[in-house]
RNA sequence: GGCCCCAUCGUCUAGCCUGGUUAGGACGUCUGCUUCUCAGGCAGAAAACACCGGUUCAAAUCCGGUUGGGGCUACCA
Protein backbone atom coordinates (compact mmCIF):
# COMPACT_ATOMS: atom_id res chain seq x y z
CA UNK A 1 0.00 0.00 0.00
CA UNK A 2 1.21 3.51 -0.35
CA UNK A 3 0.76 4.36 3.63
CA UNK A 4 4.66 2.66 3.49
CA UNK A 5 6.46 5.95 2.43
CA UNK A 6 9.68 6.26 2.86
CA UNK A 7 9.37 10.18 4.44
CA UNK A 8 13.73 9.88 4.66
CA UNK A 9 14.15 8.96 1.37
CA UNK A 10 16.06 11.94 -0.86
CA UNK A 11 14.58 13.82 -3.89
CA UNK A 12 11.49 13.10 -5.06
CA UNK A 13 11.83 10.72 -7.93
CA UNK A 14 10.64 11.99 -11.44
CA UNK A 15 7.26 11.38 -12.45
CA UNK A 16 6.77 8.57 -14.41
CA UNK A 17 4.55 9.02 -17.92
CA UNK A 18 3.85 6.23 -19.76
CA UNK A 19 1.54 5.63 -23.10
CA UNK A 20 0.58 3.12 -25.41
CA UNK A 21 -0.59 4.89 -28.32
CA UNK A 22 -2.50 2.54 -31.27
CA UNK A 23 -3.73 3.63 -34.22
CA UNK A 24 -7.39 2.44 -34.40
CA UNK A 25 -6.66 1.15 -38.18
CA UNK A 26 -7.06 -2.73 -37.44
CA UNK A 27 -7.94 -4.19 -33.89
CA UNK A 28 -5.95 -4.37 -31.12
CA UNK A 29 -3.74 -7.50 -31.73
CA UNK A 30 -2.12 -9.58 -29.54
CA UNK A 31 1.51 -7.91 -30.27
CA UNK A 32 -0.36 -4.33 -29.14
CA UNK A 33 -1.92 -5.86 -25.88
CA UNK A 34 1.70 -7.11 -25.13
CA UNK A 35 3.10 -3.13 -25.19
CA UNK A 36 -0.06 -1.26 -23.64
CA UNK A 37 0.77 -4.54 -21.08
CA UNK A 38 3.67 -3.26 -20.57
CA UNK A 39 3.48 0.15 -20.30
CA UNK A 40 0.70 -0.30 -18.09
CA UNK A 41 2.61 -2.58 -15.78
CA UNK A 42 5.94 0.08 -15.52
CA UNK A 43 3.39 2.90 -15.13
CA UNK A 44 1.78 0.58 -12.38
CA UNK A 45 5.21 0.05 -10.85
CA UNK A 46 6.22 3.05 -10.74
CA UNK A 47 3.17 4.91 -9.00
CA UNK A 48 3.01 6.35 -12.44
CA UNK A 49 0.28 7.54 -15.37
CA UNK A 50 -0.89 5.31 -18.11
CA UNK A 51 -1.54 7.57 -20.94
CA UNK A 52 -3.59 6.08 -23.99
CA UNK A 53 -3.58 7.92 -26.80
CA UNK A 54 -4.95 7.35 -30.49
CA UNK A 55 -2.93 8.07 -33.14
CA UNK A 56 -5.91 8.58 -35.82
CA UNK A 57 -4.05 10.69 -37.93
CA UNK A 58 -4.54 9.31 -41.02
CA UNK A 59 -8.20 9.21 -41.73
CA UNK A 60 -8.65 7.73 -44.61
CA UNK A 61 -7.46 4.26 -42.78
CA UNK A 62 -8.95 5.19 -38.87
CA UNK A 63 -12.02 3.50 -38.15
CA UNK A 64 -14.65 4.65 -35.11
CA UNK A 65 -15.33 0.72 -34.78
CA UNK A 66 -11.60 0.26 -34.80
CA UNK A 67 -10.98 1.98 -31.63
CA UNK A 68 -14.35 0.94 -30.00
CA UNK A 69 -12.54 -2.31 -30.09
CA UNK A 70 -9.48 -1.13 -28.94
CA UNK A 71 -11.11 0.04 -26.06
CA UNK A 72 -13.01 -2.55 -25.44
CA UNK A 73 -10.56 -5.32 -25.31
CA UNK A 74 -8.15 -2.99 -23.33
CA UNK A 75 -11.00 -2.53 -20.78
CA UNK A 76 -11.50 -6.09 -20.95
CA UNK A 77 -8.10 -7.06 -19.99
CA UNK A 78 -7.89 -5.16 -17.15
CA UNK A 79 -5.21 -2.10 -18.85
CA UNK A 80 -7.35 0.74 -17.62
CA UNK A 81 -5.77 4.08 -18.53
CA UNK A 82 -5.27 7.89 -16.36
CA UNK A 83 -5.36 10.13 -19.20
CA UNK A 84 -7.03 9.81 -22.92
CA UNK A 85 -6.20 11.88 -26.26
CA UNK A 86 -6.95 11.54 -29.73
CA UNK A 87 -4.50 12.99 -32.33
CA UNK A 88 -7.23 13.92 -34.19
CA UNK A 89 -8.41 16.45 -32.18
CA UNK A 90 -4.99 18.13 -32.30
CA UNK A 91 -4.11 18.77 -35.57
CA UNK A 92 -3.75 22.71 -34.65
CA UNK A 93 -1.06 21.72 -32.29
CA UNK A 94 0.92 19.89 -35.29
CA UNK A 95 0.59 22.93 -37.82
CA UNK A 96 2.03 25.17 -35.55
CA UNK A 97 5.03 23.72 -34.79
CA UNK A 98 5.64 23.33 -38.30
CA UNK A 99 4.99 26.32 -39.00
CA UNK A 100 7.86 27.30 -36.08
CA UNK A 101 10.08 25.12 -37.48
CA UNK A 102 9.28 26.90 -40.98
CA UNK A 103 9.62 30.20 -39.86
CA UNK A 104 13.34 28.88 -38.21
CA UNK A 105 14.27 27.93 -41.71
CA UNK A 106 14.67 23.89 -40.12
CA UNK A 107 12.16 22.52 -42.02
CA UNK A 108 11.08 23.57 -45.94
CA UNK A 109 7.97 23.03 -47.93
CA UNK A 110 7.50 21.08 -51.15
CA UNK A 111 4.00 21.89 -52.20
CA UNK A 112 1.87 21.71 -48.71
CA UNK A 113 3.93 19.05 -47.28
CA UNK A 114 6.61 20.42 -44.70
CA UNK A 115 9.64 18.60 -44.63
CA UNK A 116 12.34 18.69 -42.18
CA UNK A 117 16.12 18.65 -43.27
CA UNK A 118 18.40 16.18 -42.02
CA UNK A 119 21.21 17.44 -40.10
CA UNK A 120 24.01 14.66 -40.74
CA UNK A 121 25.01 13.51 -37.41
CA UNK A 122 26.11 10.38 -35.19
CA UNK A 123 23.04 10.02 -32.85
CA UNK A 124 23.08 7.91 -29.81
CA UNK A 125 20.16 6.39 -27.99
CA UNK A 126 20.24 4.86 -24.73
CA UNK A 127 17.86 2.13 -24.76
CA UNK A 128 16.59 0.86 -21.14
CA UNK A 129 17.03 -2.47 -22.86
CA UNK A 130 19.48 -2.61 -25.46
CA UNK A 131 21.78 -0.21 -24.51
CA UNK A 132 23.00 2.29 -26.37
CA UNK A 133 22.53 2.01 -30.21
CA UNK A 134 23.96 4.59 -32.53
CA UNK A 135 22.60 5.86 -36.35
CA UNK A 136 24.78 7.77 -38.57
CA UNK A 137 21.55 10.49 -40.37
CA UNK A 138 23.67 10.30 -43.29
CA UNK A 139 21.63 7.46 -44.48
CA UNK A 140 18.38 8.58 -43.28
CA UNK A 141 16.33 10.95 -45.85
CA UNK A 142 14.56 14.28 -44.89
CA UNK A 143 11.31 13.61 -42.88
CA UNK A 144 8.45 14.64 -44.14
CA UNK A 145 6.43 16.02 -41.41
CA UNK A 146 3.35 17.19 -42.19
CA UNK A 147 1.74 15.69 -45.44
CA UNK A 148 0.09 17.61 -48.39
CA UNK A 149 -3.34 16.66 -47.14
CA UNK A 150 -2.23 19.11 -44.22
CA UNK A 151 -1.85 16.35 -41.51
CA UNK A 152 0.84 15.63 -39.62
CA UNK A 153 3.21 12.65 -40.20
CA UNK A 154 3.54 9.82 -37.12
CA UNK A 155 7.09 10.55 -36.18
CA UNK A 156 6.06 14.07 -35.94
CA UNK A 157 2.99 13.92 -34.30
CA UNK A 158 4.34 11.55 -32.42
CA UNK A 159 7.39 13.55 -31.01
CA UNK A 160 4.99 16.57 -29.97
CA UNK A 161 2.76 14.74 -28.46
CA UNK A 162 5.18 12.70 -26.34
CA UNK A 163 6.83 16.05 -25.36
CA UNK A 164 3.56 18.04 -24.57
CA UNK A 165 2.01 15.12 -22.22
CA UNK A 166 5.57 14.55 -20.82
CA UNK A 167 6.00 11.35 -21.50
CA UNK A 168 9.11 9.77 -19.17
CA UNK A 169 9.76 6.62 -20.69
CA UNK A 170 8.76 5.54 -24.54
CA UNK A 171 8.16 1.95 -24.01
CA UNK A 172 7.35 0.30 -27.77
CA UNK A 173 8.31 -2.63 -29.68
CA UNK A 174 11.31 -3.20 -31.30
CA UNK A 175 10.14 -1.99 -34.91
CA UNK A 176 10.11 1.49 -33.86
CA UNK A 177 13.98 1.43 -33.25
CA UNK A 178 15.07 2.99 -36.58
CA UNK A 179 12.17 5.23 -36.07
CA UNK A 180 14.14 6.85 -33.05
CA UNK A 181 17.16 8.50 -34.59
CA UNK A 182 14.16 10.41 -37.15
CA UNK A 183 12.19 11.36 -34.05
CA UNK A 184 15.35 12.54 -31.88
CA UNK A 185 16.45 14.60 -35.06
CA UNK A 186 12.51 16.32 -34.49
CA UNK A 187 13.05 16.45 -30.95
CA UNK A 188 16.50 18.36 -31.49
CA UNK A 189 14.77 20.60 -33.98
CA UNK A 190 11.28 21.10 -31.68
CA UNK A 191 14.09 21.96 -28.91
CA UNK A 192 11.90 19.35 -26.73
CA UNK A 193 13.26 17.11 -23.65
CA UNK A 194 13.99 13.67 -24.85
CA UNK A 195 12.27 10.88 -23.15
CA UNK A 196 14.07 7.73 -21.89
CA UNK A 197 13.36 5.13 -24.86
CA UNK A 198 12.56 1.23 -24.21
CA UNK A 199 12.14 -0.97 -27.11
CA UNK A 200 10.58 -4.42 -26.50
CA UNK A 201 10.87 -7.87 -28.74
CA UNK A 202 8.53 -8.31 -31.25
CA UNK A 203 6.13 -11.23 -30.82
CA UNK A 204 6.51 -13.87 -33.93
CA UNK A 205 4.02 -16.45 -35.26
CA UNK A 206 4.77 -20.39 -33.58
CA UNK A 207 6.93 -20.64 -36.39
CA UNK A 208 9.06 -17.96 -35.48
CA UNK A 209 8.21 -15.72 -38.55
CA UNK A 210 6.10 -12.39 -38.59
CA UNK A 211 3.18 -12.37 -36.93
CA UNK A 212 0.72 -12.42 -40.09
CA UNK A 213 -2.72 -11.70 -40.28
CA UNK A 214 -3.85 -14.77 -41.68
CA UNK A 215 -2.04 -17.21 -39.24
CA UNK A 216 -4.86 -17.69 -37.01
CA UNK A 217 -6.08 -15.53 -34.39
CA UNK A 218 -4.00 -12.42 -34.04
CA UNK A 219 -6.99 -9.89 -32.30
CA UNK A 220 -7.29 -10.01 -28.78
CA UNK A 221 -11.48 -10.08 -29.29
CA UNK A 222 -10.78 -13.04 -31.24
CA UNK A 223 -9.14 -14.68 -28.53
CA UNK A 224 -12.08 -13.26 -25.98
CA UNK A 225 -14.83 -15.03 -28.42
CA UNK A 226 -12.94 -18.01 -28.45
CA UNK A 227 -13.39 -18.42 -24.61
CA UNK A 228 -9.96 -17.23 -23.28
CA UNK A 229 -9.70 -15.58 -19.93
CA UNK A 230 -8.09 -11.71 -19.81
CA UNK A 231 -5.98 -13.47 -16.90
CA UNK A 232 -4.30 -16.19 -18.95
CA UNK A 233 -3.95 -14.06 -21.88
CA UNK A 234 -2.45 -11.46 -19.83
CA UNK A 235 -0.02 -14.18 -17.95
CA UNK A 236 0.57 -15.59 -20.93
CA UNK A 237 1.72 -12.09 -22.77
CA UNK A 238 3.93 -10.87 -19.63
CA UNK A 239 5.66 -13.93 -20.05
CA UNK A 240 6.83 -12.98 -23.50
CA UNK A 241 10.39 -11.06 -22.96
CA UNK A 242 10.13 -11.27 -19.30
CA UNK A 243 9.95 -13.25 -15.95
CA UNK A 244 9.31 -12.91 -13.04
CA UNK A 245 11.80 -15.10 -11.73
CA UNK A 246 11.96 -17.81 -9.06
CA UNK A 247 10.75 -20.49 -11.58
CA UNK A 248 7.09 -18.99 -11.70
CA UNK A 249 5.13 -19.15 -14.63
CA UNK A 250 1.08 -18.99 -13.33
CA UNK A 251 1.32 -15.11 -11.82
CA UNK A 252 -1.37 -12.54 -11.92
CA UNK A 253 -1.07 -8.91 -12.27
CA UNK A 254 -1.07 -7.40 -8.85
CA UNK A 255 2.15 -9.72 -8.62
CA UNK A 256 3.50 -9.16 -11.77
CA UNK A 257 3.58 -4.99 -11.01
CA UNK A 258 5.25 -5.87 -8.02
CA UNK A 259 7.76 -7.32 -9.35
CA UNK A 260 8.07 -5.73 -13.19
CA UNK A 261 11.67 -4.03 -14.08
CA UNK A 262 11.72 -2.87 -17.35
CA UNK A 263 16.09 -3.70 -17.39
CA UNK A 264 14.74 -6.98 -16.86
CA UNK A 265 12.86 -7.44 -20.38
CA UNK A 266 14.32 -9.60 -22.76
CA UNK A 267 15.97 -8.78 -26.14
CA UNK A 268 15.09 -11.62 -28.15
CA UNK A 269 11.72 -11.94 -29.99
CA UNK A 270 9.49 -14.44 -28.47
CA UNK A 271 7.43 -16.79 -30.79
CA UNK A 272 3.68 -16.90 -29.60
CA UNK A 273 3.00 -20.73 -28.01
CA UNK A 274 -1.09 -21.35 -28.37
CA UNK A 275 -0.06 -24.57 -26.34
CA UNK A 276 1.04 -22.21 -23.42
CA UNK A 277 -1.73 -20.10 -23.56
CA UNK A 278 -4.16 -22.58 -23.49
CA UNK A 279 -2.21 -24.29 -20.40
CA UNK A 280 -2.43 -21.02 -18.74
CA UNK A 281 -6.02 -20.56 -19.85
CA UNK A 282 -6.67 -24.17 -18.06
CA UNK A 283 -5.43 -23.06 -14.70
CA UNK A 284 -7.71 -20.10 -14.75
CA UNK A 285 -11.01 -21.53 -15.12
CA UNK A 286 -10.04 -24.34 -12.97
CA UNK A 287 -9.47 -21.88 -10.22
CA UNK A 288 -12.14 -20.18 -10.81
CA UNK A 289 -15.44 -20.15 -8.33
CA UNK A 290 -18.01 -22.13 -10.32
CA UNK A 291 -20.96 -19.51 -9.66
CA UNK A 292 -17.90 -17.02 -11.85
CA UNK A 293 -17.46 -19.73 -14.51
CA UNK A 294 -21.22 -19.76 -14.88
CA UNK A 295 -21.54 -16.35 -16.02
CA UNK A 296 -19.12 -16.39 -17.93
CA UNK A 297 -20.81 -19.31 -19.98
CA UNK A 298 -23.75 -17.81 -19.90
CA UNK A 299 -23.17 -15.30 -23.00
CA UNK A 300 -22.03 -18.05 -24.78
CA UNK A 301 -24.95 -20.38 -24.33
CA UNK A 302 -27.17 -17.51 -24.98
CA UNK A 303 -25.74 -17.15 -28.11
CA UNK A 304 -25.46 -20.73 -28.98
CA UNK A 305 -29.38 -20.27 -28.78
CA UNK A 306 -29.80 -22.10 -25.91
CA UNK A 307 -31.35 -19.27 -23.68
CA UNK A 308 -30.41 -18.00 -20.74
CA UNK A 309 -32.90 -19.47 -18.39
CA UNK A 310 -31.35 -22.36 -16.60
CA UNK A 311 -31.86 -24.20 -13.36
CA UNK A 312 -29.12 -22.76 -11.51
CA UNK A 313 -28.54 -25.77 -9.47
CA UNK A 314 -28.51 -27.98 -12.40
CA UNK A 315 -26.30 -25.73 -13.99
CA UNK A 316 -23.64 -25.82 -11.30
CA UNK A 317 -23.47 -29.54 -10.85
CA UNK A 318 -23.20 -29.69 -14.82
CA UNK A 319 -20.51 -26.86 -15.45
CA UNK A 320 -18.10 -28.26 -12.28
CA UNK A 321 -18.36 -31.97 -14.12
CA UNK A 322 -16.48 -29.94 -17.31
CA UNK A 323 -14.41 -27.16 -15.27
CA UNK A 324 -11.22 -29.46 -14.68
CA UNK A 325 -11.04 -30.84 -18.31
CA UNK A 326 -11.65 -27.43 -20.29
CA UNK A 327 -9.30 -25.31 -21.30
CA UNK A 328 -11.54 -22.46 -22.73
CA UNK A 329 -15.15 -21.69 -22.28
CA UNK A 330 -15.98 -22.56 -25.88
CA UNK A 331 -15.20 -26.53 -24.86
CA UNK A 332 -17.52 -26.43 -22.64
CA UNK A 333 -19.91 -25.90 -25.45
CA UNK A 334 -18.64 -28.27 -27.68
CA UNK A 335 -18.64 -31.07 -24.71
CA UNK A 336 -22.08 -30.12 -23.28
CA UNK A 337 -23.99 -29.51 -26.27
CA UNK A 338 -26.17 -32.91 -25.58
CA UNK A 339 -27.54 -31.44 -22.30
CA UNK A 340 -28.93 -28.39 -24.15
CA UNK A 341 -30.09 -29.90 -27.94
CA UNK A 342 -33.01 -31.63 -27.87
CA UNK A 343 -31.09 -34.73 -30.19
CA UNK A 344 -27.86 -36.63 -29.68
CA UNK A 345 -25.78 -35.97 -33.09
CA UNK A 346 -23.88 -39.56 -33.34
CA UNK A 347 -21.89 -40.09 -36.38
CA UNK A 348 -21.71 -42.71 -38.30
CA UNK A 349 -18.54 -43.87 -37.10
CA UNK A 350 -19.39 -44.12 -33.82
CA UNK A 351 -22.54 -45.37 -34.78
CA UNK A 352 -20.78 -48.67 -36.37
CA UNK A 353 -18.07 -48.52 -34.10
CA UNK A 354 -19.65 -48.46 -30.67
CA UNK A 355 -23.93 -49.05 -31.36
CA UNK A 356 -23.65 -52.67 -33.54
CA UNK A 357 -26.92 -55.22 -32.29
CA UNK A 358 -25.23 -57.05 -30.01
CA UNK A 359 -25.82 -53.73 -27.84
CA UNK A 360 -30.03 -53.85 -28.18
CA UNK A 361 -30.08 -56.34 -25.29
CA UNK A 362 -28.06 -54.57 -23.31
CA UNK A 363 -29.54 -50.83 -24.09
CA UNK A 364 -32.98 -51.94 -23.85
CA UNK A 365 -32.49 -53.98 -19.70
CA UNK A 366 -30.52 -50.72 -18.96
CA UNK A 367 -33.44 -48.50 -20.25
CA UNK A 368 -35.93 -50.45 -18.31
CA UNK A 369 -33.94 -50.33 -14.81
CA UNK A 370 -33.19 -47.02 -15.38
CA UNK A 371 -37.18 -46.22 -15.77
CA UNK A 372 -37.95 -47.89 -12.95
CA UNK A 373 -35.66 -45.38 -10.39
CA UNK A 374 -37.44 -43.48 -8.03
CA UNK A 375 -34.23 -41.52 -7.41
CA UNK A 376 -31.81 -40.95 -10.28
CA UNK A 377 -28.49 -40.43 -9.12
CA UNK A 378 -24.74 -41.57 -9.34
CA UNK A 379 -25.41 -44.24 -7.22
CA UNK A 380 -28.82 -45.35 -7.86
CA UNK A 381 -27.75 -45.28 -11.96
CA UNK A 382 -24.48 -47.19 -11.27
CA UNK A 383 -26.40 -49.89 -9.23
CA UNK A 384 -29.05 -50.44 -12.30
CA UNK A 385 -26.39 -50.18 -14.34
CA UNK A 386 -24.07 -53.11 -12.71
CA UNK A 387 -27.02 -55.37 -12.34
CA UNK A 388 -27.59 -55.19 -16.52
CA UNK A 389 -23.86 -56.16 -16.53
CA UNK A 390 -23.90 -59.01 -14.25
CA UNK A 391 -26.66 -60.22 -16.07
CA UNK A 392 -25.31 -60.62 -18.75
CA UNK A 393 -22.21 -61.46 -17.87
CA UNK A 394 -20.50 -58.68 -19.91
CA UNK A 395 -17.14 -56.21 -19.23
CA UNK A 396 -18.44 -53.07 -18.03
CA UNK A 397 -16.79 -51.27 -20.61
CA UNK A 398 -18.64 -52.72 -22.78
CA UNK A 399 -21.55 -51.20 -22.01
CA UNK A 400 -20.13 -48.50 -20.44
CA UNK A 401 -18.79 -47.06 -24.04
CA UNK A 402 -21.88 -47.17 -26.25
CA UNK A 403 -24.07 -45.95 -23.56
CA UNK A 404 -21.97 -42.63 -23.58
CA UNK A 405 -22.14 -42.00 -27.18
CA UNK A 406 -25.85 -43.20 -27.05
CA UNK A 407 -26.27 -40.29 -24.41
CA UNK A 408 -23.88 -37.84 -25.59
CA UNK A 409 -22.97 -38.47 -29.30
CA UNK A 410 -19.37 -38.57 -27.96
CA UNK A 411 -16.38 -41.20 -27.31
CA UNK A 412 -15.20 -39.25 -24.50
CA UNK A 413 -16.36 -37.30 -21.11
CA UNK A 414 -16.80 -37.37 -17.58
CA UNK A 415 -17.86 -40.20 -15.63
CA UNK A 416 -20.96 -41.91 -17.67
CA UNK A 417 -23.09 -41.86 -14.75
CA UNK A 418 -22.33 -38.13 -13.86
CA UNK A 419 -23.01 -37.29 -17.14
CA UNK A 420 -26.71 -39.47 -16.61
CA UNK A 421 -27.58 -37.71 -14.04
CA UNK A 422 -27.25 -33.96 -15.11
CA UNK A 423 -28.80 -35.49 -18.36
CA UNK A 424 -31.40 -36.68 -16.15
CA UNK A 425 -33.92 -39.95 -15.94
CA UNK A 426 -36.16 -38.67 -19.00
CA UNK A 427 -33.81 -37.81 -21.38
CA UNK A 428 -31.18 -40.63 -20.27
CA UNK A 429 -34.35 -43.32 -21.05
CA UNK A 430 -35.46 -42.14 -24.32
CA UNK A 431 -32.49 -41.74 -25.79
CA UNK A 432 -31.35 -45.34 -25.25
CA UNK A 433 -34.55 -46.36 -26.63
CA UNK A 434 -34.03 -44.45 -29.43
CA UNK A 435 -30.91 -45.36 -30.08
CA UNK A 436 -31.43 -48.03 -32.91
CA UNK A 437 -34.02 -46.71 -34.49
C1' G B 1 20.84 -4.04 -51.25
C1' G B 2 21.82 -0.24 -47.08
C1' C B 3 21.18 0.77 -41.86
C1' C B 4 19.73 -1.30 -37.14
C1' C B 5 18.39 -5.19 -33.49
C1' C B 6 18.88 -10.20 -31.85
C1' A B 7 20.84 -15.54 -30.84
C1' U B 8 20.38 -21.07 -23.95
C1' C B 9 16.06 -27.60 -24.77
C1' G B 10 10.89 -27.91 -30.42
C1' U B 11 8.73 -23.21 -27.68
C1' C B 12 8.74 -19.41 -23.49
C1' U B 13 12.62 -18.62 -20.19
C1' A B 14 16.51 -18.71 -15.43
C1' G B 15 21.65 -18.17 -15.46
C1' C B 16 25.15 -13.61 -18.63
C1' C B 17 26.16 -7.44 -15.99
C1' U B 18 29.99 -9.17 -11.13
C1' G B 19 33.75 -16.05 -15.89
C1' G B 20 34.33 -21.72 -12.03
C1' U B 21 26.23 -24.49 -12.13
C1' U B 22 25.15 -32.04 -12.42
C1' A B 23 23.04 -25.33 -17.28
C1' G B 24 17.32 -24.72 -13.44
C1' G B 25 11.86 -24.10 -14.37
C1' A B 26 7.44 -24.11 -17.52
C1' C B 27 4.64 -25.53 -22.13
C1' G B 28 4.78 -29.40 -25.50
C1' U B 29 6.49 -34.60 -26.36
C1' C B 30 7.21 -39.69 -24.37
C1' U B 31 6.62 -43.56 -20.24
C1' G B 32 4.21 -45.46 -15.83
C1' C B 33 0.23 -45.15 -12.02
C1' U B 34 -4.94 -43.66 -11.14
C1' U B 35 -9.68 -45.10 -14.49
C1' C B 36 -15.65 -46.88 -18.01
C1' U B 37 -13.35 -43.05 -22.17
C1' C B 38 -11.22 -38.19 -22.31
C1' A B 39 -9.37 -34.60 -19.31
C1' G B 40 -7.17 -34.03 -14.64
C1' G B 41 -3.87 -35.63 -10.76
C1' C B 42 0.69 -38.13 -9.33
C1' A B 43 5.70 -40.16 -10.57
C1' G B 44 9.51 -40.32 -14.18
C1' A B 45 12.26 -39.62 -19.12
C1' A B 46 14.30 -37.50 -23.52
C1' A B 47 15.56 -32.53 -24.90
C1' A B 48 19.68 -26.49 -25.30
C1' C B 49 24.35 -22.77 -24.49
C1' A B 50 24.16 -21.58 -33.49
C1' C B 51 29.32 -21.78 -35.50
C1' C B 52 34.57 -20.20 -35.64
C1' G B 53 38.40 -17.68 -33.35
C1' G B 54 40.39 -14.58 -29.25
C1' U B 55 41.17 -13.25 -23.87
C1' U B 56 41.78 -16.43 -19.44
C1' C B 57 44.24 -21.48 -15.21
C1' A B 58 38.90 -21.51 -16.46
C1' A B 59 33.86 -18.93 -21.27
C1' A B 60 26.70 -20.11 -21.87
C1' U B 61 28.85 -15.81 -19.36
C1' C B 62 33.91 -10.99 -21.86
C1' C B 63 35.74 -9.52 -27.20
C1' G B 64 35.78 -10.17 -32.70
C1' G B 65 33.97 -12.54 -36.94
C1' U B 66 30.62 -15.99 -39.57
C1' U B 67 25.92 -17.89 -40.14
C1' G B 68 20.92 -17.52 -39.13
C1' G B 69 16.46 -14.80 -37.73
C1' G B 70 13.92 -10.14 -37.21
C1' G B 71 13.02 -4.82 -37.98
C1' C B 72 13.34 -0.21 -40.74
C1' U B 73 14.23 1.73 -45.48
C1' A B 74 6.13 5.48 -47.23
C1' C B 75 3.27 12.39 -47.67
C1' C B 76 1.00 3.99 -43.02
C1' A B 77 1.35 4.03 -37.99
Amino acid sequence: MESANNTNSSAPAAKIRVRFAPSPTGFLHIGGARTALFNWMYARAQGGTFILRIEDTDSERSKDEYLDEILRSMNWLGLNWDEFYKQSERFDIYRKYAQQLLDQGKAYQDGQAVILKMLPQQVKIFDLIRGEIQFDTETIKDQVLMKSNGTPTYSFACVIDDALMEVSHVIRGEDHISNTPKQIMIYQALGFKMPKFAHLPLIMDEQGGRMSKRAGAVAVSDYQRQGFLPQGIVNYLMLLGWSPGNNQEKVNLDAAVKKFSIKKVNKAGAAFSMDKLMWLNTQYIKELPVGKLIDLLLPFLKEKGYGDQFDRVWLEHTVKLYQPRMSTLLDFMDWADYLFEDNVKISDEDRVKHLGRDKIEGFKLLSEGLAKLSSFDHQSTEEAFRAVVTKLNIKAGDLVHPVRVALTGKTIGPGLFETMTVLGKEKTVERLKKAFE
